[in-house]
DNA sequence: AGAATAACCTGCGTGC
DNA sequence: TGCACGCAGGTTATTC
């Protein structure tokens, strides 16, 4: 379910209901998922001295579609892959068909369940801070789009010379990370650029404007989603993503909200992309 | 090197 | 009803 907006509402989720708590065990059920869970899990994330310094979850950040949940002695890092979800539930629930790990505290636990098991659970033995910067997964990432770093003149730079379509380079990842595969979509529409212009042929001003739309769109969708927080994503069935807020994305041969020309799509690189033909003109 | 493709998995909807 | 097929929110590894 995850792009960066939900990845960002389980998150704060995860925060609410257990930062400062002390984590009581750890079952994983599975541990092959895009890379093995590592093999106790649980005296890792305890230390060498659980009993001076418990092992408590002092913090939650986000890096990307990354979650880091900080420990005293390392940090746990987490990724949803394309269909995990995590839920807050009380510790005893019966696990049901892909419920791969529960990280339990006390009476309550975190579940993480992932049906396709692109997500990943890896162990770091360094400080949140550290292994931000340092972890090899997390290292070369590209710009925060909330970052101070991000803005226009940056994908203006990193654009230059690169021949792919524009919706690929800000899919990628390598520039500015979070934007996933649908929002890479809203982001173009909301920006007016059409997603088959070559990245080098983005002008500073369409730069700009992408970058602000960039933000927005992913402000939007937090603002969406932490309005329904529950149980750290939307648990009411309807997959998670704040469709009602997609303009474009999923809509082929529907009214464009803004001209009511229809919806196009078409594929890149083997994934689907909606634009508004007329809202977003192929020449600028 | 940058760019395209394959690979990792399960589940769901569609059409025959 | 059953089955084959295509498609799905991500990312790394491999190839050209």
């Amino acid at each position: 379910m995850p792009e960066l907006p939900e990845v960002e509402i389980v998150g704060r989720g995860v925060a609410a209901a257990f930062a400062g708590r002390c984590l009581t065990g750890v079952v994983c059920r599975c541990a092959k998922l895009r890379w093995p869970v590592p093999q106790g899990l649980w005296q890792k994330i305890c230390g060498q001295d659980a009993e001076r310094v418990p092992p408590v979850l002092r913090q939650v950040q986000r890096r990307g579609k990354y979650l880091l949940l900080g420990f005293p002695a390392g940090t746990l890092i987490l990724h949803l892959g394309m269909s995990g979800t995590v839920r807050h539930l009380p510790a005893g629930t019966p696990p049901g068909r892909h419920d791969h790990l529960d990280l339990l505290f006390g009476e309550r636990m975190m579940r993480l369940n992932d049906p396709r098991r692109f997500g990943a659970v890896l162990w770091s033995a360094e400080d949140v801070a550290t292994t931000r910067q340092a972890h090899p997964l997390l290292a070369g990432l590209g710009a925060e789009p909330f970052g101070e770093h991000f803005g226009g003149a940056l994908l203006l730079q990193a654009s230059r010379g690169r021949k792919v379509s524009v919706k690929q380079f800000i899919l990628g990842g390598q520039v500015v990370n979070g934007v996933g595969n649908i929002y890479a979509s809203e982001c173009l529409f909301r920006a007016g650029i059409h997603p088959e212009r070559q990245a080098a042929g983005l002008t500073a001003t369409e730069c700009e404007r992408l970058a602000e739309s960039i933000r927005q769109t992913l402000t939007d969708a937090i603002s969406a989603g932490g309005s329904s927080l529950k149980d750290f994503v939307n648990s009411e069935g309807d997959g998670g993503y704040f469709q009602l807020q997609h303009r474009v994305y999923g809509r082929k041969g529907l009214a464009c909200p803004v001209c009511a020309t229809p919806v196009q799509s078409l594929r890149q690189q083997g994934r689907s992309t909606f634009f508004c033909p007329a809202c977003q003109p192929l020449i600028s």
